[in-house]
DNA sequence: AATTCGGGGGG
DNA sequence: CCCCCAGAATT
């Protein structure tokens, strides 16, 4: 039996219920790949259910407001996904009349939408032959036929893609693709997988030779760089504070926070005094400066470490226009924002 | 070809 | 602490 028809036969008897399954609605697939990409579903599919319950159709996606749906995503990361999912569904309302390409070669010229996606849409779609690339793909292929080129380089992608399409089943690209990646998913595991009821384990090289542990090989990250970020936490007589808008390219694009001094090392009371008196707007203010966790707060994303303290500055009055702290959960924020709000308690 | 985008969870 | 996750865009 061919390595397709083996993987679509697992699928058969292992098939799970997703909502985004057993509907070939473009809107619906298309969401679910932005969502998942990168995700575990696990974690997206809590997202997917409120963004279809939002926003049941495209165009009530494109009438949306920018900040509503950052807000909708809050706590997923990775935010260009949702600029690039609103912005496309936009432009797919205004040129396509709401429908989305059926091809590969148009899919992937939208915004958000790159090789696997593209793949992904047009074949489960629109049955189009044409196979998917991600990381339960690459770690079936590494292992089953005993590649050990990296998968995380160029000619590691060409590679894998060639052979990926090579063993699609031309006949149902579209389970094909779901099969596997379940497979790949499940069955085929990062870590300690059980071979001994693998359907593959008569012919898989890496089981053959001992490298199911070893195997996809991937390139090392370098290690995320440390910040310091001091976030002034503003909070007056009448109940108000001040947040900001992240409006530079970099982590949180969009996304509000209170306002941050970034600092090159660790800073203590008297260092962020000293901040603050460069501040022309608190100059002639009476404020109240305290530290609000004595330890750093350390947030670490995949390629920054985040050292953070939050610094409460009780006022009369703030220097500027504020924002009502009950209105505080309606801005879009990072998760370090959204767990410190939780901890203060306003 | 490398780097940068988040956050959660497994071991 | 390491790794991985239904990757894409930018440099």
């Amino acid at each position: 039996m061919s390595v397709a028809k083996t993987l679509t036969y697992w699928y058969s008897i292992n098939k799970r219920d997703f909502p985004w399954r057993n509907t070939s609605d473009s809107y619906k697939i298309w969401l679910s790949e932005i969502i998942l990409q990168q995700t575990q579903i696990k974690q997206g599919l809590p997202y997917y259910e409120a963004f279809i319950s939002h926003f049941p159709t495209i165009f009530d996606l494109a009438k949306a407001k920018e900040s509503d749906v950052l807000k909708l995503w809050q706590g997923l990361g990775y935010y260009s996904r949702a600029r690039n999912l609103h912005a496309t569904a936009k432009y797919v309302v205004e040129n396509f009349n709401g429908h989305f390409p059926n091809t590969y070669k148009e899919l992937i010229k939208l915004k958000g939408i790159g090789d696997y996606t593209a793949s992904a849409i047009a074949s489960i779609c629109f049955n189009e032959q044409t196979a998917v690339l991600d990381g339960n793909v690459y770690r079936f292929l590494s292992r089953y036929y005993g590649i050990d080129t990296p998968i995380n380089t160029t000619t590691g992608f060409k590679t894998f893609k060639t052979l990926a399409q090579d063993i699609l089943d031309k006949d149902n690209p579209a389970e094909h693709n779901q099969a596997i990646m379940d497979f790949g998913s499940r069955q085929c595991s990062p870590s300690s997988p059980d071979c001994s009821i693998c359907p593959f384990n008569k012919t898989c090289v890496a089981f053959r030779e001992g490298l199911v542990s070893t195997l996809p090989i991937k390139l090392k990250a370098k290690k995320p760089v440390k910040k310091y970020f001091n976030f002034l936490v503003f909070v007056s007589d009448s109940g108000e504070t001040i947040l900001e808008k992240r409006k530079e390219k970099g982590i949180w694009k969009n996304l509000y926070q209170f306002p941050l001094i970034e600092t090159e090392k660790d800073t203590d009371l008297n260092m962020l005094k000293s901040k603050l008196k460069a501040f022309t707007l608190l100059k002639d203010l009476d404020y109240e400066l305290t530290l609000f966790n004595d330890k750093n707060i350390v947030h670490k994303l995949s390629h920054q470490h985040l050292h953070t303290k939050f610094w409460i500055i009780s006022i009369k009055k703030l220097p500027n226009s504020g924002i009502p702290l009950n209105r505080i959960r309606d801005f879009a924020v990072p998760v370090l924002i959204e767990k410190f709000i939780e901890d203060f308690n306003f």
